[in-house]
DNA sequence: TCTGGGGTCCTAGGACCC
DNA sequence: TCTGGGGTCCTAGGACCC
């Protein structure tokens, strides 16, 4: 069937870094990092001259100035990079619809269609490039492969700013040499487990039964991996996916966990979620809360209630419950994070729907008082459409904990 | 060195049903 | 009174991805 290496996997270069680079000339050449928030905070991203250093995405910055005295830190310009990555995204769809974007920066695209207009896979991943450094101004660097894994792999090789295809009759040629860690669903643990083996490249993978790596990893995960070290990716190209859960945070620093902190922190999270389900016609049965305590130990609690529900007030008391129940188990502890999430979605068809509590209580939909939560968040979302996020809010939420919200919107995903 | 924000999937035990 | 086997749903935790 698949013969030739028809997957490509195109992944902008230390995308947030390189468009600070492209909107400032006096940054290129030199190491930068992106921040979020101002102040501290957490490297987003780092440019290759910062990397040099071995500062990292996720690296706290204080610990990036430690490695990279003459590190420069920059405000993330969050609006520009949805822009300039949905022009990139662009391009990869002049050459085929088949495009799967992943993440903001990162695609894949099956180009088995489109050979006979443009030519040769490794043609088109090259004519790519160069249309993205050309037009947008970005490094990109794209793999070519017969499967998705295989594309990624060689995408992460041929970084920075290259190009690498896989010619089906040497993958494992060139698989094996490479660390296990590049592959997909290996993560620290993961690759710890497998050190612990003396399995440290994917050739070593390669040579270990199924079975072994299931007791090492457990079921799924162990098959998946002896199944993508054999080259056997049976995962298609899919250009939409429906999310399966919807959520926020809010990283709070150290904080003593009042009444007034909880109640305000989840109103936010509860209206951003709330907001984002509203949107897209949809809401959700299950409501998980998690809270992070200052030692970074977490928990989750969560409740499936009897029918989806999306009103921002409704969200914000379930969550609070939760919240509650959470800290009870956990009495004094100082909070690090709170963080609201909504699974079992289904369509929103209509008010209805919102019957999670009996007829009769004030939040009902039948109630007055739940006609009215209604009422009040499709006024505010209405007037949001027009004016944007900011133009309203409830009292509890108008304070905004944690990260800017450009920053947060960069990181949803399309329900 | 105590670290952002948004997601997916898997595991395991218990409740409950037939 | 004790016992089978299979299935679904819910909850909590955890690994992993970008």
């Amino acid at each position: 069937m698949s013969g030739g290496p028809t997957i490509l996997h195109a992944d902008l270069d230390a995308f947030y870094a390189s468009v600070e680079q492209l909107l400032d000339p006096a940054l290129r050449g030199r190491p930068i990092a992106v921040g979020g928030s101002a102040g501290g905070g957490v490297v987003l991203a780092a440019s290759y001259e910062a990397k040099a250093f071995g500062v990292r995405g996720g690296m706290p910055g204080r610990q990036a100035r430690q490695l990279c005295p003459r590190l420069t830190f920059v405000r993330g310009h969050f609006g520009e990079y949805q822009r300039l990555a949905d022009d990139v995204m662009d391009i990869l769809h002049s050459v085929t619809p088949a495009v799967e974007r992943i993440s903001i920066d990162e695609a894949f695209l099956d180009v088995s269609g489109s050979t006979h207009l443009f030519g040769s896979p490794a043609g088109i991943g090259a004519r790519l490039r160069h249309q993205v450094r050309r037009e947008v101004g970005l490094p990109i660097s794209i793999g070519a492969a017969r499967t998705k894994h295989l594309a990624k792999v060689a995408s992460q090789v041929a970084k920075p700013d290259g190009l690498v295809v896989v010619d089906p009759e040497r993958e494992r040629e060139f698989l094996a040499p490479l660390p296990v860690g590049l592959m997909w669903g290996v993560g620290p643990v993961a690759e710890r487990r497998l050190a612990e083996r003396g399995i440290r490249t994917i050739g070593d993978l390669a040579g270990t039964p199924s079975a072994a790596l299931e007791r090492l990893l457990g079921h799924a995960a162990g098959a998946k991996l002896a199944a993508l070290a054999l080259n056997e990716d049976p995962r298609r190209i899919a250009t939409s996916r429906r999310a399966r859960s919807v959520g926020a945070q809010s990283a709070l620093g150290r904080r003593r966990p009042t009444p007034e902190l909880v109640h305000q922190t989840l109103g936010h999270l509860a209206d951003r979620v709330g907001g984002r389900l509203r949107a897209h016609a949809r809401a959700g049965r299950t409501v998980t809360v998690r809270v992070r305590f200052a030692g970074m130990a977490a928990v989750t609690r969560s409740l499936t209630l009897p029918a989806p529900v999306s009103a921002t007030l409704t969200l914000t008391e379930v969550a609070e419950q939760l919240a509650w129940q959470a800290l009870a188990d956990h009495d004094g502890a100082d909070i690090s994070l709170l963080a609201i999430s909504v699974s079992n979605l289904a369509a929103q068809q209509h008010v209805q729907l919102e019957l999670t509590v009996p007829p009769g209580d004030p939040r009902s939909p039948g109630s007055p008082a739940g006609s009215a939560r209604w009422a009040l968040d499709h006024s505010m979302d209405a007037v949001r459409a027009r004016f944007g996020r900011a133009a309203v809010t409830y009292l509890s939420t108008a304070r905004a904990p944690g990260a800017p919200d450009a920053f947060r919107e960069l990181a949803e995903r399309d329900l």
